[in-house]
DNA sequence: CGTCCACGTCTAC
DNA sequence: TAGACCTGGACGG
């Protein structure tokens, strides 16, 4: 659960559930988990949380000036006061590949449970990290971690300034003015329009992750019901048929639309793990690949699940540089690659319609395009 | 069964 | 700048 957006949507999550409820007891951990235990005990305690960029904050507060009834008890605690109260306390979370909040029953705890809050009242619930890869992490009495960038999501106002000397914005910075030249003599109202009509760069920065945040559902929505495939059919380019991608100098897959750039990782390098071990040793070959949703035709009797992300690719499948809309209609077809292919057939002509717009400028989006570069020259954004 | 891949850090060379 | 840290799903044989 890791993007920027639904690392926000948790703290909301946690804060829309656990309204009203009153968490008791020590906080648990699981055995397995080799983050740090969580001394906290308190007979009454709320839970709130806030977020900041990548990060979360769970702040445990005790409802009132309890004593600890047990003497000697609590020795081993930390933040206790003098006389053995319990003190409020923050612990702040990083989420890795696959961390998430989840309000259950105590009774079952979800698989990967690994730090546990529970109620006071039967039945009893448990708000659980549940964190299935165990990359995620969590530190007691914790602070915003100090070298990470602003919050693209409440702090976006901060890019705007201090942009990283050693960064590549040529084009970025070229594409602003040219921007600006074209339109002196507009009206202000005209240029907001055209702002608005034409996000840029930086903009869409902060606007992406604020649609993601509006759409809810990601498993924080009020229901469990729970919504993926609405992401799913949200995200316009990362792991969308007739998308392309390639990966990076640390092994990422990076997804884009149209031309790699002059800065594309040279074939060689891309390719991290060796895919032939022994003998064979068959030149790591492509650069560029279209992802060749490999839906095998066994098994999809009619109820397929969604297209999950990128179908395996082996060198030998990946099909060359410019391909095109026949050959992904002659793939599995299903309502979602139909839709994409729609989409992206529009976005490459250069004037979509009016109307048209907004979906051209969301044909760009990948969420992973802002994790693509390594962390000391990225722009400090995640 | 084995291999590859995944929304991210983190640290040892 | 490579691995390391993990589990599990998809796919291939």
């Amino acid at each position: 659960m890791p993007e920027g957006p639904e690392l926000h949507l948790a703290s909301r999550y946690i804060n829309t559930v656990c309204a009203g409820l009153i968490f008791s007891g020590k906080v648990e951990k699981s055995e397995v988990s080799k983050n740090p235990e969580v001394l906290f005990e308190s007979d009454a305690y709320l839970i709130s949380a806030t977020s900041r960029g990548k990060e979360i904050k769970l702040t445990l507060t005790p409802l009132k000036e309890e004593k600890n009834t047990l003497p000697g008890r609590g020795r081993d605690r930390e933040g206790l006061s003098q006389n053995g109260l319990q003190q409020p306390m923050d612990l702040v979370f990083r989420f890795g590949m696959s961390g998430s909040f989840k309000l259950t029953s105590a009774a079952e705890l979800p698989k990967h449970a690994h730090l546990r809050f529970y109620t006071k009242d039967s039945p009893h619930r448990a708000l659980c990290f549940v964190d299935v890869r165990r990359f995620g992490r969590w530190e007691v009495h914790g602070t915003w971690q100090p070298d990470r960038g602003p919050c693209v999501m409440v702090e976006y106002e901060k890019f705007r300034l201090k942009i990283p000397p050693f960064e590549k914005a040529r084009t970025v910075l070229e594409a602003l003015q040219h921007r600006k030249q074209q339109s002196p003599d507009l009206t202000l109202s005209k240029k907001v329009k055209l702002k608005q009509e034409n996000p840029d760069l930086l903009e869409l920065c902060h606007a992406v992750p604020m649609e993601v945040i509006h759409m809810g559902g990601m498993g924080y929505g009020p229901e469990p019901s729970d919504d993926a495939a609405a992401f799913e059919e949200w995200l316009q380019c990362y792991g969308v048929p007739g998308m392309r991608s390639l990966h990076d100098g640390n092994g990422r897959t990076i997804w884009f639309q149209g031309e790699p750039g002059p800065m594309a990782p040279k074939g060689k390098k891309s390719r991290k793990k060796r895919s032939w071990v022994n003998g064979d040793p068959e030149p790591p070959s492509p650069k560029v690949t279209k992802p060749v949703p490999k839906r095998s035709s066994k098994g999809s009797s009619g109820q397929e699940k969604v297209a999950k992300r990128s179908g395996r690719k082996k060198g030998k499948e990946l099909v060359q540089g410019a391909e095109n809309a026949k050959a992904h209609e002659a793939r599995k077809p299903n309502t979602r690659s139909r839709r994409k292919a729609s989409a992206s057939q529009a976005s490459l002509t250069n004037e979509a319609p009016a109307a048209d717009r907004k979906r051209q400028a969301s044909a760009r989006r990948s969420t992973g395009a802002a994790t693509a570069a390594p962390r000391s020259r990225r722009v400090k954004a995640e």
